[in-house]
DNA sequence: ATGCATTTGTTACGTATTTCACAATTAGCT
DNA sequence: AGCTAATTGTGAAATACGTAACAAATGCAT
């Protein structure tokens, strides 16, 4: 049994090579990001160094999160802008529908349901669940809220591996065993709760509070508000002046 | 200049003793929520030990992690819940009232603006903006939406420090400018997308495609769906038995 | 009061991740 | 074709982070 906060460190396929740490397979999905909006623009490739220079991210860190999985550019002139954007997809497996459901229709669900990102990258969510029979039945943008009770028989039918959890704290370890049991082998976990799963489930929690938390402390060796000397040095875009 | 993915390991009032590391105060942000709850359930004391075998934090990491700060605990005994509780709120700064304002207010910001947590972290949302004229006037929870020009001007009045971004990537670059210029000093980030600041700003990004894409990779090595065969480990938690 | 079982705080060690630095590769130019 | 400037891919060095191990501190039982 495991208790997870992270996600254990397994490779895909285990070959020789070392497996991706973990930080480089959340900055591939930044990448792919970025280099959607690049092709969006026709932009036809992109060195390392630029790179870092538009996102920050340095650009050896680049080139060796790359190379993890092969080589994709070219000595002197960089990255095929839709080459990389594609091959990256193909390695974070957002080149293929992938069916998620999701359970806790709440204020939270709600928006994450009808977030038009998650099709964008090939999330396909299928079914939604509740236990609020006020809610059960009704429509949730183009879905019907399920009986959480149904969610192992409903996912008998989409077999879906990635399940969104957006209840309560109280309930989450509740849902959590339900999803174990109805197959689910990956759990995105929005309360603010570590869930206990077995350990071939993996599961990421998203904390907004936890966020908050973090940048809370580091403000709290400034001064209540700065006032407006700062601002002084800044430009009009906000950034510092005369900053390389 | 600055381009943003992790906030900068600054000290608050530099002393000799070296940063605590970002992870830490990451846990430190669960230990505080784990004590929150222990209290309400009338736990006196916790050991190191215990909070591992309930969080799956190692007790080496949670001493450590508090070592950055001071001497909490007894030898022999243990930590007193509420003490430490508060003292991690102190830490964290989430033990006064804290301004945040949010711009935003489409579906996921609107969840953000109705979400209880942040009252009960002493996170105190005083304004909501967007720039949306269909918008601008309406009351959201017990807000009014402001529009975005006035951020500024509004937060002259409020003084809040924290940001909460809630606005389309598209969008964000700018509306962040705004904010730096209104004296904004620490960002939250929902788009996705690396925001550039001045370095006297930080910013946390919460990506959930992100997360979503590191738990498909993960997947990646598995069958589609494996069946029901693992569900015959299981015992009725949905935990592997027989697992030590 | 002494001894024992427990648990902390911290130093030393080990692993993971990031950054550096450079040989190898490519395209363009003459 | 050979030279040049640019840029990759990657081992090696540096840094950051996590884990283990243990002396010192505490309370309890006798
Ligand atoms: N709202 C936010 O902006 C926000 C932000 C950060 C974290 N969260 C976390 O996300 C979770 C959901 O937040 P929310 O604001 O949407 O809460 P909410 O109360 O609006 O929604 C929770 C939903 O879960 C359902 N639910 C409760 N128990 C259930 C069960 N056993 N099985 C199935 N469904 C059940 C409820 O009926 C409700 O529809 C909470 O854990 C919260 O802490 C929310
Ligand atoms: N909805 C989700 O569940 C979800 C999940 C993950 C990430 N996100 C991200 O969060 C952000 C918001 O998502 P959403 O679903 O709430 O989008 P949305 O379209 O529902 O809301 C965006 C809001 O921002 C306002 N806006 C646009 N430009 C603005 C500007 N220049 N100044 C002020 N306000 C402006 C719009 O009027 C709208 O009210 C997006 O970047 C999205 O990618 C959303």
């Amino acid at each position: 049994m495991m208790i997870v906060g992270e996600v254990p460190n397994v490779t895909p396929s285990s070959n020789g090579k070392p497996p991706p740490p973990v930080p480089t397979l959340e900055r591939l999905a930044t990448y792919h990001r970025f280099l959607v909006d690049l092709s969006h623009a026709q932009v036809e490739t992109i060195s390392s160094a630029e790179v870092e220079r538009q996102t920050g991210i340095n650009a050896a860190q680049f080139r060796k999160d790359l190379s993890y999985f092969a080589q994709f550019g070219k000595p002197g002139v960089g990255y095929n802008v839709v080459d990389l954007r594609d091959r990256i997809a193909r390695i974070l497996k957002i080149d293929q529908d992938q069916k998620l459901i999701l359970v806790g229709a709440g204020n939270l669900g709600s928006a994450l349901v009808g977030y038009p990102g998650l099709k964008e990258h090939r999330f396909n969510l299928v079914a939604v669940f509740d236990n609020n029979y006020g809610k059960i039945g009704r429509p949730l943008w183009n879905l019907e809220i399920m009986d959480v009770t149904r969610v192992k028989e409903v996912n008998q039918q989409h077999r879906a591996r990635i399940a969104i959890l957006a209840v309560p704290s109280v309930s989450a370890q509740m849902v959590t065993d339900l999803l174990v049991a109805a197959g689910i082998r990956a759990i995105l976990n929005f309360a603010p709760v570590m869930l206990r799963v077995p350990d071939t489930v993996f599961v990421r929690n998203v904390s907004f509070l936890q966020e908050l938390s973090v940048l809370s402390y580091h403000l709290s060796a400034d001064p209540p508000f700065d006032g407006l000397s700062i601002l002084r040095e800044l430009d009009d875009h906000g950034n510092m002046a005369e900053t390389d």
